[in-house]
DNA sequence: ATGAATGCCTA
DNA sequence: GTAGGCATTCATT
């Protein structure tokens, strides 16, 4: 008897696969398309490899009308005809399906959903249906999950008995009353005519089915609804027919074998041999015939597996640093609660330690912190693993790698440095993923601690490998290695500790700060209205354009790149005085960003359990070697609008009795630019403290006046930008002529700036890449072959990248002394936010001009430059006062 | 439900 | 003109 029983809604799979990989279009040798085909192999055999003794069947519709046609005509009769590539996929799988030794089933006048339910109903043994249709949510119960298969790489999601409310809004058993109430166009389903998905949800929650909605009719509460269901009820009923599946299963299908078969080779493989779908034959350990096939299959990264209780007693091999590598429930380090982690020493041999109810959970934690300290450690992404264990108490040091980093840094092109990505590059060997291991689940919690086991210690040993193959790499580019080791490592702590931090809000503040910009948001639709005469979702772009272009009768100044009319701000704002209802847009613009975006996403991200926000520093994706935040992102907090910097008010120190101290550097960019190119004037100028905007003003303009500075200013930043007299032109809204006179003019008067420009153009070209002042760097291939605005775009990206980056490179190595001296003198203080050239701390009030000196001095010695870096610090008791 | 398009916040 | 993250709309899935 075996354990479990797989449906599959082969047909629905199939559609959603071939619909979410249109992108890839995988094709066959023949040129027949396998996107949905493909995809459905893929998701079969992946249940049937996490479930090794189960029956399976696919399940499919059977050409035809019926029942449901039969009772209700109209029914699915607005689909629009299946396209061709989709019916040619669903014939190939009900041929190959079969020759590969699944149970294929399908009945004349029964859907796969009416087969489906018959099994999952009558089956003494846990079913799980692979699909990704609501409807075969109403059979989830103790007995039955659903599988909804990933989308575009997304694993997929396990939906148990629990989960169904949570998702739909109502339980299991409610679904078909649901459907039936809101209707389902792509079915043709009427339901109730006005009562949408919220609407029907509430009425279930409130009297449960619809006979039990009907039998309350005189107590639903708006009479809109209630006349919109009295109206509709010969409809709903009907729908509850055709949405409920409650049939037996046939007959004839109670007796099928549904145990899984040895694949029929004669017809299978030249069956995926023509659609070329060899991962599954390589699967199955069918040889395909036509030759090549086997040299894109790499063997798979495998190592020794001990499990034990704990790790008190063992004497791990060598005296070098320990690998390690945690397995979690979440993704999130503050959800994430420790299953088991494993520890690799030398080479391959693995111990995994079985965490979460071990009973032992603290001896297992101190031992582990000690071996860790004193060995020192490797993990792949350090800063998730020791935010994860700071949770259970354990302290760590910098760690000794980190392959995500180092990959970072010697692959700055490649689009991922996880694990799973860079094993095969590095080590030529594949790794199993996360979805195989946890059978599509999402979670390691249902898994066998023996397959676990395997999985973690895979990681932690190809962990180790990797480090070992990466340092040979370093060995001759020691500029290279420094960036990584002297800077990349200790900084992933120190971003560690900022994020665990973290930074409090003012929730009361904000809510408001939040209900002044609504009301006035409300008086601006209102307004709106009034000025145009006619209803417009002011947030739509399109409606924007319609109204100001057409209704109107503006004329449109720019084209977006897809050819519609801009409507952004710079085109706002020269429309500014042609019509009073812009003004209304930009500022019902300004306003609902700051709404949207802040007031009401911030509170969500403040952490129950600290009560702040815990922002993730991004450590390894910027083109330049910036650092990037998310969720939220703290690099973007609003400051130019005095509505925006209300918001940035609400962010506080993340302890009573704390201050912010900020301190940023003062145009260290335009700093470097002077240093870089070794432009005399800039420099000198740069000694003497001379204000470099009015400076840039006499020389290009002849004299500094207000204006002329304000436009010196611009020119100025778009030098670091790569200058063209195109972008300088909008930017300062004159002639590209003008423009390109500005730009001459400047060039002469910093002769150094154009050759370094052409400098930095000329090495992008030979070398393929730019290197930043510590050597990190950022690949331009091709440059030799692009042309037009595809050369010009990334010339100015290399000249930026020099100067951006080592911009970067010198705040970071700030961050990390800055960090070094508040633990020897502030303990108690901290960095806790990292803006791009300006850094943020907490400390006791006390404390905070020591902090400000501390920072200046850091800031300022990070690195000798050949202008002086200036830095400007404050401190306050919200962001905004402690900035300047 | 997803991704492209558009737009806007930051340095 | 550089570098990011993320919002909504809208069409397509």
């Amino acid at each position: 008897m075996a354990e479990k029983l797989i449906l599959i809604d082969t047909l629905s799979v199939l559609y959603r696969g071939h619909y979410a990989m249109m992108k890839g279009h995988l094709k066959g040798t023949d040129g027949t398309v396998t996107s949905g085909l493909s995809f459905l192999l893929r998701e079969l055999f992946s249940i049937i490899d996490a479930n090794p003794d189960c029956d399976v069947a696919a399940i499919s519709d059977a050409p035809g009308p019926t029942f449901r046609r039969d009772m209700f005509p109209e029914y699915k009769a607005n689909r629009p005809p299946t396209p061709e590539d989709l019916r040619i996929q669903t014939q190939l799988a009900r041929e190959l399906i079969p020759a590969l030794g699944i149970p294929f089933i399908e009945k004349q006048g029964l859907e796969a959903d009416d087969i489906i339910a018959g099994f999952a109903l009558e089956s003494s043994i846990p079913v799980l249906i692979l699909s990704p249709d609501k409807d075969l949510l109403q059979l989830v119960s103790d007995n039955v999950s659903v599988l909804r298969p990933g989308r575009y790489g997304k694993s997929s999601t396990l939906i148990a008995r629990g989960d169904v409310a949570g998702i739909m809004g109502v339980p299991a058993e409610y679904i078909a009353d649901l459907l039936a109430i809101m209707g389902d166009s792509s079915d043709n389903i009427p339901g109730a005519r006005g009562i949408g998905a919220k609407g029907a949800v509430k009425l279930i929650q409130q009297f449960g089915s619809i006979s039990d909605i009907y039998r309350h009719l005189s107590e639903v509460k708006p009479d809109s609804i209630k006349k919109k269901l009295i109206d509709s009820r010969e409809m709903v009923e009907l729908s509850l027919k055709l949405t409920k599946l409650d049939l037996p299963l046939a007959h004839d299908l109670r007796e099928t074998d549904l145990t899984q078969r040895d694949p029929d080779p004669e017809v299978a493989l030249p069956m995926l041999n023509r659609l070329a779908l060899s991962k599954i034959a390589d699967r199955l350990g069918l040889e395909l015939s036509a030759a090549g096939n086997q040299s894109d299959f790499t063997e798979m990264f495998s190592c020794r597996v001990n499990i034990v209780k704990d790790i008190e007693c063992i004497n791990f091999p060598g005296n070098g640093p320990i690998c390690v590598d945690t397995e979690t429930t979440s993704v999130d380090p503050l959800k994430a609660e420790l299953i088991g982690f494993s520890v690799t020493s030398v080479q391959d041999e693995s111990w995994y330690v079985p965490f979460a109810d071990s009973g032992n959970e603290e001896r297992i934690l101190s031992s582990l912190e000690e071996l860790l300290n004193s060995r020192g450690y490797i993990a792949q992404n350090s800063k998730y693993d020791s935010r994860v264990l700071y949770r259970y108490g354990i302290r760590l040091p910098v760690p000794s790698d980190d392959p995500y980093l180092a990959d970072y840094i010697l692959r700055p092109d490649a689009r991922s440095h996880s694990l799973k990505k860079i094993v095969p590059v590095w080590l030529g060997k594949s790794m199993r993923t996360f979805d195989e291991v946890s059978g599509g689940t999402g979670s390691l919690l249902g898994v066998p601690v023996e397959t676990v086991a395997q999985y973690c210690c895979s990681d932690s040993a190809s962990t180790l490998a990797l480090a070992n193959r990466m340092s040979l790499e370093f060995a001759d580019d020691a500029a290279l290695e420094k960036v990584y080791r002297e800077v990349e490592l200790p900084l992933s702590s120190v971003l560690a500790g900022m994020e665990i931090r973290g930074v409090g809000l003012d929730r009361e503040a904000l809510r408001r700060e939040g209900d002044l910009i609504s009301q006035r948001v409300f008086s601006l639709m209102e307004q709106a209205s009034e000025q145009t005469g006619r209803s417009i979702n002011l947030a739509s772009p399109a409606q924007a354009a319609s109204m100001l272009f057409d209704t109107l009768g503006l004329k449109p100044v720019r084209k977006t790149s897809k050819g519609a009319r801009s409507t952004d701000m710079t085109v706002l704002t020269r429309l500014r005085n042609e019509h009073p209802f812009v003004e209304t847009l930009i500022e019902f613009r300004e306003l609902s960003k700051l709404l949207n975006t802040y007031v009401e996403k911030l509170p969500g991200y403040v952490n129950p359990a600290t009560g702040l926000i815990h922002t993730n520093y991004n450590q390894a994706v910027t083109a330049t070697g910036r650092l990037s935040s998310s969720n939220p992102n703290l690099q973007n907090i609003p400051i130019r609008t005095s509505r925006g910097r209300e918001i940035r008010k609400c962010f506080v120190p993340p302890v009573k009795g704390h201050v912010f101290v900020t301190a940023d550097y003062s145009q260290i960019e335009l700093r470097l630019l002077a240093h870089l190119a070794g432009e005399g004037v800039l420099r000198r100028a740069y000694r003497e403290n001379a204000d470099i905007h009015s400076r840039t003003a006499e020389a290009v303009f002849g004299d500094a006046s207000p204006d002329h500075r304000r436009k010196a200013k611009e020119v100025n930043f778009s030098i670091i930008y790569g200058i063209s007299a195109f972008g300088l032109a909008r930017r300062l809204a004159i002639s590209r002529g003008e423009a390109a006179g500005i730009i001459s003019r400047y060039y002469e008067t910093y002769p150094e700036v154009k050759r370094f420009y052409e400098e930095m153009v000329n090495i992008a070209v030979e070398n393929s890449e730019i290197r930043t002042i510590l050597g990190r760097r950022r690949l331009f291939t091709g440059m030799k072959e692009a042309g037009g605005n595809s050369r010009k775009q990334m010339e100015r990206a290399a000249v930026n990248s020099a100067v951006q980056g080592s911009a970067a490179d010198i705040i970071k190595l700030a961050m990390i002394k800055v960090e070094k001296r508040l633990a020897g003198e502030l303990p108690g203080a901290g960095l806790v936010l990292q803006v791009h050239d300006e850094l943020v701390l907490t400390c006791p009030e006390e404390h905070k001009i020591v902090a400000e000196t501390i920072l200046e001095e850091e800031m300022q010695g990070a690195f000798q430059l050949e202008v002086p870096l200036t830095v400007e610090t404050g401190s306050g008791s919200n962001w905004l006062d402690a900035g300047h």
